[in-house]
DNA sequence: AGTTTACGAACCGTGTATCGG
DNA sequence: TCCGATACACGGTTCGTAAAC
């Protein structure tokens, strides 16, 4: 015989399905007596629950779905999602609860499994990352009616919960702390500009420029790769006037940003300065090690897992979550910039 | 009404349950005029396949299963995990399988998810990670007669199959290159001894010092954590007579070893040489950058995960795959030991 | 008479074997 | 022989109902 199921549990207690079914969930309908012969014989023969069954029935799916649309290979460079995952891992498995994770080509694809995980009942609810403009994932999900936290906010994303920290307060805090410094002339290698969270930088540092006095404050976009942050930082570092500190969007750009510096015989931090957005272990390896904004994205990947699990328990009103806003951590990479310059 | 079933279908298009079945499966047993129509109803009325009742039914669940047994936060600080799952997700998610990801507690616990996820039938196989000395997860895995890769050999493995890279080779390559540039004092910064690979490795080296003519060859066993291979390599450089060479057993630890060294004022390359085994970004991003052993673990990813698809797919005999022995590359932390050494 | 206890059958959505036209 | 209908399996939950206390 292959595994027990509840009739196999039935017959040799000598009751019904039913019965089996409400002493194995602790549901009243069964006297003390019986249920205590239930549970003794399904541990005998060693029973466990098969969730696509319940599934079918319409309960739990005791698992959580994210999926990502980037390339395969990005996931295992950027410290960021490692990081993110560690922290979801840590809050679900705290409750025995799964994460189906897939990685596909784009956001179409991705509508398309939401759809199929949702319709299939394979998850409880999602996590969505990498809010953009005018996202048509945020009205899939919120048509499909299922649980979904989105990461990044505040705000555009419906009636969809959010975990967010302050972007534009994070941008200010670094050019702030720049133009104290005496710098001038700042550019800012960004990421994709369709992601909101990219908007949302290159919108606050433009919106410095008067009320810190700067001369210039350009936006670079890129694609996250340390390709395009390498020929992002040789294109400025080329220019007549160049740039006396750049802002990083990661810590992987602003560590090919040094790289090119080095090259160019661009002195950190004399010649020119480095903050990197994103934190992580990098950072703090180099020579120079690199001034960033700091978060705790274990930590956040915690609390979106709590907001996700709360939202699943009570799908009451959406959550709107804002996190700790990153912190500078001056390092080496940054100092007044030279007299010359 | 709610999501579409083939009941739905089969009513709107005027036959039966079955003949629906077999027309989306694309099986003989229907006309191609009557196959057309299903089809054509199925995509109007957007119907999608439950994957919960397919599963029920004995089908493939369309998803493997990793479940992990070591603390979630070390799960982003290595970078050999990321690399690991980006290879793993490029290979399945070009063929829409999914991945079942739980981070548990301890070795016992991950069986009884084993057990769980195979009864009822949630994933169509395993990846088993970290294979320890006399590994209970093997015979149960056997037991429940589901296809599983294991990430580590040769052997060992009873009936499953297996992906892994030559340990022993790839430490004796590193031994026999510090022994030709004249150390004889070399030390070794282990991982946890109940791994299988940390066991290779340490007897790789204790083989080696006859051979070689070594006057020293100690392993230290950590938990490969920063902090223990920071408090090794302090242990290692305050005897009497220090080693002239450290092999570390990851990258993370080599990392905080180059810092324990700085510290103490202890030279590298020209009074300590260090090698790491285990490469990524870290190594090279240090001063000096780090010597170390490189496999391509994105790939490995995607080996362990094709694997697992043709098991999958044809669970005939088990497969055995050797990848490629992680090779030397030279960087900037090792030279030959100083005369006074 | 009211409450506790348990039975039997229907149901969830899909796949497949049997059988009839 | 081909096409399609009917019926049941998969494992667990739920509901109406009836019997026992």
């Amino acid at each position: 015989m292959g595994r027990p199921t509840i009739a196999d549990i039935a017959e040799r207690v000598g009751v019904s399905k039913g019965a089996v079914s409400f002493a194995l969930n602790g549901r009243p309908g069964v006297s003390e007596a019986t249920r205590a012969r239930i549970l003794q014989a399904a541990k005998e023969m060693n029973w466990r629950p098969h969730s696509a069954a319940r599934a079918l029935g319409g309960s739990r799916a005791e698992a959580v779905g994210l999926v990502i649309a980037r390339p395969a290979s990005t996931l295992g460079v950027e410290p960021f999602f490692a990081q993110l995952l560690s922290g979801l891992q840590a809050r679900l498995s705290a409750q025995s609860v799964a994460m189906h994770l897939l990685v596909v080509e784009d956001v179409e694809a991705e509508i398309e499994v939401y759809r199929e995980w949702a319709s299939a009942h394979r998850v409880d609810g999602f996590i969505m990352v990498d809010p953009q403009v005018r996202d048509p994932r945020i009205d899939a999900l919120q048509e499909l009616e299922v649980p979904a936290v989105v990461l990044g906010g505040p705000g555009r994303h419906g009636s969809l919960s959010s975990v967010w920290a302050d972007d534009r307060e994070a941008m200010l805090s670094v050019v702030d702390y720049l133009a104290a410094l005496g710098h001038r002339r700042v550019a800012h290698v960004a990421g994709l500009p369709r992601f909101r969270h990219t908007q949302r930088r290159m919108r606050a540092l433009r919106d410095s420029v008067r009320r810190l006095g700067l001369v210039e404050a350009v936006s670079v976009p890129t694609d996250f790769s340390d390709a395009e942050g390498a020929a992002a930082t040789r294109a400025l570092l080329s220019r007549g006037r160049r740039p006396t500190a750049i802002v990083y969007d990661s810590d992987v750009m602003a560590l090919a940003g040094l790289g090119v510096a080095g090259e160019m015989g661009v002195r950190v931090p004399d010649e020119l300065s480095i903050v990197a957005f994103d934190d992580s272990v990098l950072t703090r390896v180099t020579h120079p090690a690199i001034t960033s904004l700091s978060r705790d994205t274990f930590a956040l990947g915690g609390q979106v897992a709590e907001v996700l699990l709360e939202l699943i328990a009570d799908p009451g009103r959406p959550r709107d979550l804002k996190t700790a806003t990153p912190r500078l951590v001056v390092r080496e990479s940054t100092a007044p910039p030279s007299r010359d310059a």
